[in-house]
DNA sequence: GGTTTTTGCACAATCGAATGTGCAGACATA
DNA sequence: TATGTCTGCACATTCGATTGTGCAAAAACC
């Protein structure tokens, strides 16, 4: 244990050779320096041998490059961000980068910490999701001289690649209101929509694709019908019910605003009778596999993390334009196998 | 964009100080070296200035330490491993560490590649679940001097922290048989053992003590009980469909070992009516929030990953032990709340 | 054989920070 | 006043790799 690595000068004095020699061998520029096919040879069957592997400090420190590419995420205990990581992971590696992800939690300071540890570790770029203050760090990427790009929360400082909120949710609502009139029941009129805050920019963008549909298909909007409480599942849990309470059984259409609200919903649904919610049609604007064993039907938008994700990276190649990119990606709107069937089997 | 980090020479010329002077204001070092007080608030006021953050590579080099910690996983899209890293990451950042964690898709080539390119790093450790391979990745380490654990999987060449299989998989069927019995149901065996591969340590482990408590709490056993056709979710739900077939009903016991084939095997329960799962008792060896939102209930065993995580940590910190150590961490066995009602209920 | 060209490599500076050492000037002591 | 001590900082080296340049020896050319 700790015997120290070796290094091309380790392996110059072996060889009797030069450390530059050794260097230009060892990191493929060899031929550009006229260095004779034996010596190369000889060289690396040494530095195999002896096991060296470069030390990418030093080089980055030369080469003001270090090879690693950041991206900081609210969480890893998440199906979603779980899953933009592993996009990630798969781009980065694919440009021979190693991936750097840290999460931050959600919390300001954390985040601007990281991104400033991700800046001193000289990180060739940064990728932002779910961040609370997207543009207090862009100005700290700005400064240092990073390329960035915001995925999921748009920011207006640096280019940003978003979920089309807005068409998610009124394809997710549209599809809800097929699925009745396709099983022969009728759509009465209001749908309600439920989870998340109206803090959030996505939220009210998806709040208007609903409205929008609701508009078109159903009846008047009313503001009532948006019960926006928050991602908590407890609260969710005890938002439904109280729906159900006041309406006397559920709403025809259920349009849940995100996964964990997504839970608590399902906490409150699996105390009811199985006809009863299937009278009903529930919309979750989120995906999780799980969902789909459910033994009642879920319409679900599923983001794309892998479009995301490449577009966020063809944004860092692409020059910086002014005001910054702004890229909308569509999500895919499932229907749990369960709804090909006709309700009267439930 | 692109302009060029401030570094401790510039502040320097700036402040007609020396680089050195500098160095240890910033890092902390000035009054060993005796710099006055107000040259260092002097240099501390322009740092904060011009946005001065060090260069960790710079620092990296010279110190031989690099402040990164390394972890590899087999991915990131996936409950546990996502947790895995979470509790890693909270760990790391209380040590002032940066947390890098990279997947590698059980993929042995990929794992050496990437051990050796965060050994390359200098990372101060390593973290190790879920390898092919764990002791090929050890010699590495070791080669080069780092200090490494295997969580998960246990090696023979580095400490290990590993789930105590047996005992979690000898109390959830010992709770699997508490079950039926407490709902006044009988046990009738033989029970039934889903999923894994006996490739697998950690399978063969769950089946013995899968194996032990059927012994002793129900009948002898008989290997045609242990069905492991491996992880698929496609593959578990065939076997349980075909064993459906075979016994002309569900087994009264099926222990399924892990959440992967746990989705196929509840896509075959869908198909069944809900009184007669009731009449069976089922467990999976892994832990999902959402197999809790089931309409039929499941006890299920759920690694205790901050455990695992901080006895990694502690191993990690300790002399290195011959032969190796091995830490084993019992999971939780969860009964899910829907199983404290009466089973008539349903 | 002398000159030019090419080959093959070594030398030395550099990246940015850390750190052992040296050395004035201030101050204290005798 | 001479000597010693302490204060406050600057200088120079180092970490390991990259890279511009220089320079012998070998090869090619006339």
């Amino acid at each position: 244990m700790r015997e120290k690595k070796t290094t091309i000068y380790d392996l110059a004095q072996e060889l009797g050779a030069s450390p530059s020699t050794v260097s230009a061998v060892l990191n493929g520029t060899w031929k550009a320096r006229r260095i004779k096919e034996a010596t190369a040879e000889h060289i690396l069957k040494a530095a195999s041998e002896s096991g060296y592997s470069a030390n990418l400090q030093a080089r980055g420190l030369r080469k003001s490059r270090s090879g690693l590419i950041g991206m900081i995420i609210p969480m890893h205990h998440n199906r979603y961000f779980g899953t933009l990581s592993h996009e990630f992971e798969l781009e980065a590696r694919k440009r021979g980068l190693c991936p750097v992800i840290v999460s931050t939690l959600r919390n300001p300071d954390e985040e601007r910490r990281t991104v400033e540890q991700l800046v001193s570790y000289n990180v060739e770029s940064i990728a932002i999701t779910g961040a609370t203050d997207p543009d207090a760090i862009s100005r700290i990427c700005t400064n240092a001289g990073i390329r960035h790009v915001n995925i999921d929360l748009p920011g207006t400082l640096a280019p940003s690649v978003i979920s089309d909120n807005f068409w998610g949710a009124a394809a997710l609502t549209d599809a809800m209101v097929n699925h009745l009139s396709a099983s022969r029941r009728e759509a009465k009129p209001p749908f309600f929509f439920i989870g998340g805050t109206t803090d959030d920019y996505a939220t009210r963008s998806r709040i208007e694709g609903f409205k929008d549909i609701h508009i078109k298909r159903l009846s008047p909007f009313s503001p009532n019908q948006i019960r926006t409480d928050g991602y908590d599942p407890i609260i969710a849990e005890s938002t439904v019910r109280k729906l159900y309470d006041d309406l006397g059984g559920l709403p025809s259409g259920l349009f849940v605003n995100s996964m964990i609200a997504f839970e608590g919903v399902v906490r409150f649904l699996k105390t009811l009778n199985i006809k009863e919610i299937n009278g009903s049609v529930i919309g979750c604007y989120d995906w999780d596999p799980f969902a789909e064993s459910l033994h009642f039907p879920v319409i679900m938008a599923r983001q794309k993390t892998e479009l995301l994700v490449s577009a966020a990276f063809k944004l860092l190649d692409e020059p910086v334009q002014q005001p910054a990119a702004i890229v909308e990606i569509k999500p895919e709107i499932l229907v749990s196998p369960i709804l090909t069937a006709t309700p009267d089997e439930y």
